[in-house]
RNA sequence: CGGGGCGUAGUAUACCGGUAGUACGCUUGCUUUGGGAGCAAAUAGACCGAGUUCGAUUCUCGGCGCCCCGACCA
């Protein structure tokens, strides 16, 4: 991609009414843009982090047996009614038709999956099964906040699982647990394995996947020994004290964002919606159901929280919308340009993610745009590349500097 | 939803009861060219409504919007 084409710009300054740092980067370097609080739509740059997320993710679903669906976002009042949700989940969206029709939009898929697996679940043979998908959520939150950490519209990897038993249920929550390990390990992340409450339907812990950062919303306590881990609303326990499961350490309280949870959701949905197989005597049971959720966008907030520093964006290999920013200097210098644009073709053609700065700007500006983006690894083209042949090679996130020859980059 | 703050060109800001100035951006020209250049010209602005006033962008009230703290958080 040639920057001079590239739809979006960066700008010099932040935004004045976002002061967290996640919104300020990501609008200054033209990955977002707000629409209204807590709503942001992705442009070029942003779409492809979040994308490279997404991927991510998907893999480590499928990984597990996954199978991945696409639901509706536009709900039917019905189900949720049936539920109880209509009336008591207060984040839920109420849409009235022209024709007083009451609808929602997906704030969780419980109502719209568990409906689509009685279709096709009739026999314990046909378990244990998993369907996911990765899509829009829409929750009426009192409080948007955190730029794209807590929002009113965002994307969440949703999966939901069927067992025979509890004993299977809980064999593939471990499996979960360590797949979402996994992905957070991907991203460059560490995420904590955290017990908290099990929502309204378990008295069971469930597990939130918190990664520490200050700009996340829940206070956690964790050992400094082993993974020990619970979120600070649910403890009795405090700062300092001896952990509890391994003995050795003492807890540490910091701030986290929940980029992840897994919830045993019983027999409540498949009971309100009368999910029935047959069991190998031939009676009808109810499913187990387990809740997996991941926040995709939220992710991409607490990668910027994480690793963004004082010059901009800094993104891990795997999440970059481009893995090299190619910077050309000398403005309307030819010998520079085509050495550049040789270069770019060759990386292109080795199919090498490249962002090409051949926009005739000073080298300050390109530089710090450049810091901006983020982009993990930035070749530079000026004149002492033409006169050596060897390309200044820029690492974003520790500023080490290498020499490489062309041989050594394509 | 309670509390606080803030709404001025595309962006960031300044001043003012007498209709607004600066910087960056955008457009044009010349110079400059390895860390956000210089000169010149050009473009562009008071969230909405009501009230007070001869006159409101400025003061008052209401609304809307945004941010922050709290509450809330499948």
């Amino acid at each position: 991609m040639k920057q001079s084409k590239l739809f979006t710009k960066a700008r010099r300054e932040a935004p004045a009414d976002e002061v967290s740092k996640n919104a300020q980067l990501l609008v200054r370097a033209g990955y977002v843009h707000k629409e209204m609080a807590g709503v942001y739509s992705y442009l070029p740059l942003g779409k492809k982090v979040l994308e490279k997320i997404e991927e991510v993710v998907r893999e480590e679903m499928d990984a597990v047996g996954g199978q991945e669906v696409r639901m509706a976002t536009l709900h039917p009042s019905e189900p949720w009614k049936q539920t109880g949700a209509w009336d008591s989940v207060d984040v839920v969206f109420k849409l009235l038709s022209r024709t007083e029709k009451e609808y929602t939009v997906g704030q969780s898929e419980e109502e719209i999956v568990t409906p689509i697996a009685r279709e096709y679940v009739q026999s314990y043979k046909d378990l244990p099964v998993a369907i996911y998908q990765i899509g829009q959520k829409y929750r009426d939150e009192l409080r948007a906040k955190s730029g794209i950490l807590r929002g009113r519209e965002f994307t969440m990897k949703d999966m939901y699982s069927f067992h025979e038993t509890q004993e299977d249920f809980d064999r593939f929550y471990n499996v979960m647990k360590e797949a979402y390990l996994k992905v957070y390990s991907r991203l460059g992340l560490v995420a904590k394995a955290t017990e908290a409450s099990g929502g309204a339907f378990t008295k069971k812990l469930s597990y939130e996947f918190m990664v520490l950062t200050d700009a996340g919303e829940d206070d956690i306590l964790y050992c400094d020994h082993c993974s020990y881990c619970v979120n600070a609303e649910i403890s009795e326990q405090k700062e300092s004290d001896a952990c509890t499961r391994c003995g050795k350490g003492s807890l540490s309280r910091a701030k986290a964002s929940e980029v992840g949870n897994i919830f045993d959701l019983g027999t409540k949905y498949t009971t309100d919606f009368s999910f029935t197989y047959k069991d190998k005597e031939g009676k009808d049971q109810h499913p187990i159901m387990g809740c997996f959720g991941i926040g995709i966008s939220r992710l991409m907030g607490v990668i910027v929280e994480t690793f963004g520093d004082d010059k901009g964006l800094v993104w891990p290999e795997s999440v970059a919308p481009f893995a090299v920013h190619l910077v050309s200097l000398g403005k309307g210098d030819d010998e520079i340009s085509k050495m550049a644009d040789a270069l770019y073709d060759e990386l292109t053609e080795k199919g090498v993610e490249i962002l090409y700065d051949d926009r005739d700007l000073r080298a300050g500006e390109k530089f710090a745009e450049s810091d901006l983006l983020g982009i993990p690894k930035r070749i530079v083209v000026g004149k002492e590349a033409v006169a050596t042949g060897m390309f200044e090679v820029v690492n974003r996130a520790t500023g080490e500097v290498v020499k490489k020859s062309r041989a050594e980059l394509v």
